[in-house]
DNA sequence: CCAATTTGACCAAG
DNA sequence: CTTGGTCAAATTGG
């Protein structure tokens, strides 16, 4: 199994797809969030200065950590439609007789699959407008309209799944309730298990979301890191035009993040600065899209987000996803301390 | 032609 | 029984 035409990382929503030849820019891409994760938790590394912008990002982040319960709402699959069908199960059944009912053909399943959740299993949720930004490469391998959700839930798993068998998998579900009211929709996602692959040149190195997990120990020291005891959540303001450092962390038990904590907010509210503004990768001067015009596009699913990340000389060095139009939704800016 | 997505069936946990 | 998670054939885009 090769790869030849991998999305980019976590890009296999919909419209994501459909890269060219932007191999690089991918690589770009993940070098760029390399830094972010830098910036943003110099846990390991010393911190550099600079300033980075993180489109997409920007909207919320809300993390959850344990075993939390999911609201819902997901990446239909609205986006490119490839294929899909009907399957004859019926018939292999009738053929089978009963035996395969709880026999036999279903060791094999019933060896890999797993219902439910496990119980050892590490789970993140993460709330953000870019469910597809985590700078993995994720399949789908279901989807499923999930009962008190308006939106199914899509399921992904690591692409080096079978590779390498790394077990990371996560679910994307668009929030119904956050709405659309201002054209950016949520989407609530849930990533079960870490990952054990090697990030080879298919997978993009593990960005934000590595990172946001180590909260624990470096990036937020408040943060009780206890399975479902905690939850930390950056949120922003994606409306207002010039909310900068409109953050809002909670690590309460509430899902809502609705617990101010204590000095977690202050130290990101320096980190983050989060802007609804737009930027163009282009360095040359690119198409007048009208942010405005951005809120327009209908979602039908999750979007992978754009990466601009400034350069510690102050020039912006922005980077998209491959294949991306010359435009983002939002963005969000990080100033390093 | 290959590989990723779609999508309904399957099936175990609650 | 209900519901959520997974499988895998079919399908299609590149």
């Amino acid at each position: 199994m090769q790869r030849s035409r991998g999305c980019a990382p976590g890009g296999e929503h919909g419209w994501a797809a459909a890269d060219g030849g932007g191999m690089q820019l991918q690589r770009r891409e993940r070098e760029l969030v390399a830094q972010l994760h830098e910036l943003l938790y110099p846990s390991t590394s010393p911190s550099r200065s600079g300033a980075s912008s993180c489109s997409g990002l920007a909207a919320e982040l809300y993390w959850e950590h344990g075993s939390s319960q999911v609201k819902a709402t997901a990446s239909c699959g609205g986006g490119k439609r490839r294929g899909g069908r009907k399957r004859a199960r019926e018939d292999e059944r009738h053929e089978e007789g009963q035996g395969q009912r709880a026999g036999a053909a279903t060791a094999t399943k019933a060896t890999t699959r797993c219902r439910r959740k496990k119980l050892g299993t590490t789970t993140r949720t993460l709330v953000t407008t870019v469910p597809d930004f985590d700078g993995y490469q994720w399949r789908k391998y279901g989807q499923k309209q999930i009962e008190a959700a308006m939106h199914p839930r899509s399921y992904y798993r690591c692409t080096n799944s079978t590779n390498q068998g790394c077990p990371a998998k996560r679910t994307v579900q668009r929030n119904d309730d956050d709405g659309n009211d201002n054209g950016r929709p949520k989407y609530t996602v849930v990533y079960i298990s870490e990952h054990s692959c090697k990030s080879t040149e298919s997978a993009a190195v593990p960005v934000i979301l590595e990172t946001t997990v180590r909260a624990d120990t470096a990036a937020a020291p408040d943060v009780d890191v206890v399975p479902g005891s905690s939850s930390s959540a950056i949120s922003s303001e994606t409306q207002s035009p010039a909310s900068s450092s409109d953050l809002t962390w909670s690590s309460g038990g509430s899902e809502d993040g609705a617990n101010p904590p204590p000095r977690a907010r202050d130290d990101y509210s320096r980190l983050f600065a989060i802007e609804d503004e737009c930027w163009w990768w282009n360095p040359s001067p690119a198409p007048a899209v009208a942010p405005a015009l951005l809120q327009e596009m209908d979602f039908d699913g999750p979007i992978r987000s754009p990466v601009h990340v400034a350069a510690a000389d102050g020039s912006w060095i922005n980077d998209l996803f491959v294949n991306e139009p010359p435009f983002v939704l939002n963005s969000c800016h990080l100033f390093a301390l």
